[in-house]
DNA sequence: ACTCTATATTTGTATATACAAATAAATAAC
DNA sequence: GTTATTTATTTGTATATACAAATATAGAGT
């Protein structure tokens, strides 16, 4: 069940194990990915990033000039989209990229430099966060095991 | 590596596992769900639906009459989600909605309980797809540890 | 009966993401 | 050396999804 709270809607409160297609990778696998995007966004929330691009920022300031191919692999997401996520850190003036022939360049600013220390301790917020609700041990099992398949499922 | 062909990009074939941000549980339970989402999309081509609205039509066939609210529920999407969904498959001609007072009643055309022996089929080819791929008690126990990761996510 | 609150749904708006195609440069083939 | 192919990135467009607010009804408290 949706719970509204003033008119805004907080997290299904109904146990995926009781959902009709409780036994669907499609689902579970969905419903984990929001949980955990939703627990994310919580943790990021004080510097005001979504999960992504502070990802991806982190990523530029400890690896400046990297590519967005490269980018993309490390994040998992597509070209295209690492494209837009550095079009609106560009626009906030926390990355520059430069072009030389068919290469992209991209480059941390002073102001997203600054901001390091701040986001470390998001990452590890959000490392904390997960291992509260999930268990240290239980959560690193997790992601193994995610990883496994998701290799299983790369085609 | 992203893989384009003829302009179009392929699934990322790096290991999820050497990825740099292999241990996190946003990358893994994301990459997770956009990978099953596509071999989702893949087994429900046959019929040209969206994952999402396939379920959904599903639900409906199935249980005639159903409401928007307990739709958001078992298929772990918000509301507003599911209004969305249900405006598309009316538009199409699939389902159609009955409102009295503040409740509303979502009931199957029959041009869409035409569709359902095909719509069971795509529901069981996407589930021997995933058992090809990640092995059939492999699968099983995935789901039920994401289900159970799940539960202890939702707040 | 009247007000207040809770519930069900929809609407306005914003976001992340992807696919397909376009662009542009580098490399290979001949 | 010119042409064809591959590679890196961007752009146009479309989608799914969600949050917050709006709407409208039902139910509870008095």
């Amino acid at each position: 069940m949706y719970i509204q709270i003033k008119g805004s809607y907080l997290c299904s409160v109904m146990k995926s194990s009781n959902s009709r297609f409780s036994k669907c990778l499609y689902f579970s696998a969905n419903a984990l990915a929001r949980k955990v995007e939703k627990l994310a966004i919580e943790s990021w929330k004080k510097i005001g990033f979504s999960p992504s691009h502070a990802y991806l920022l982190l990523t530029v300031i400890e690896e400046p000039g990297v590519q967005p191919g490269t980018l993309a692999e490390e994040l998992q997401l597509t070209p295209s989209t690492i494209t837009r996520l550095i079009e609106k850190l560009e626009a906030q003036k926390l990355l520059v990229r430069t072009v030389e022939g068919k290469v992209t360049n991209v480059y941390p600013t002073p102001k997203a430099k600054e901001l390091y220390p701040k986001m470390r301790i998001c990452v590890n917020e959000f490392y904390k966060n997960c291992t509260v609700i999930a268990g240290v041990e239980e959560t690193g099992r997790m992601v193994q095991s995610i990883n496994k398949l998701n290799d299983k499922l790369t085609s």
